[in-house]
DNA sequence: GTTATATGTGAGCATGTATTCATATGATAA
DNA sequence: TTATCATATGAATACATGCTCACATATAAC
């Protein structure tokens, strides 16, 4: 042993401030939250996605409807409602050969207003 | 021209409820923002800039004190956070060789927050 | 039964992306 | 100058993803 500067494990660095780096390491959230969270902001990181919940935040809508709204094929919307679906922000009635779809989330909109204001003042500078 | 069934231009559906797809593509943002909305998600939408984002949440850091705390080697780190820059979601400031990184926006703690409030909600479930 | 319509789904393809590797740049120290 | 360290970056690779196409399923109408 010497007092040669420490290195990280699987990481190529010499550590600089190590107080720091504890004093965060400390206070993360939990690896599963951050990967949970991120799972979540992958479905809001796509055009179609985000389209179709901004109808389903004015109406419940089938599936030909959202289709024909968002220019799209009936299959593409149908895949992306079930990515919407496995993310618990959507749910569906059957009525018929129909399904309607509505939003099952109240954070959705807050989450989308607060994007909204990030890209606003973005803007503006 | 006759009265059969209105089909949509690019689309492969019959319009069922064609009231509310006037009403609903009347109240839609503009393409752009829903676009924008989508980008700013990307950038969320990944581990290692959530865990980045994070860190910076409890302290400036130079690029080898982020790569050590998620035992990530510093070139990784380093296109990350040229992503989050690009975004305009962090600043930084030289010192000599080091270069420390922070946060330049105040509404990511919100979104994230937002986002966890869900996903704990759907856990609880 | 048959036909038509609404939706769901698997395969394939094209595109995007996160990491690694090697190397470049820029600043300090010897 | 030369060596060292912190950071940036282009290329390559492996993997993920969004759409299309063809087809399956399901329900209703005939």
């Amino acid at each position: 042993m010497n007092n040669s500067k420490i290195k990280a494990d699987g990481c190529d660095c010499t550590i600089i401030h190590e107080d720091v780096v504890n004093r965060v390491g400390k206070n993360m959230p939990k690896e599963e939250s951050l990967y949970d969270l991120a799972e979540l902001f992958k479905v809001f990181g796509d055009t179609t996605r985000i389209k179709i919940l901004y109808a389903l935040f004015a109406a419940e809508m089938c599936v030909c409807d959202i289709a024909v709204l968002l220019n799209m094929t009936q299959s593409a919307i149908s895949h992306q409602l079930r990515v919407l679906k496995q993310a618990r922000l959507v749910k569906y009635r059957k009525e018929g050969k129909v399904v309607y779809y509505t939003l099952d989330d109240e954070h959705v909109k807050e989450i989308f207003d607060q994007g909204l204001i990030h890209i606003n003042e973005m803007k503006s500078l």
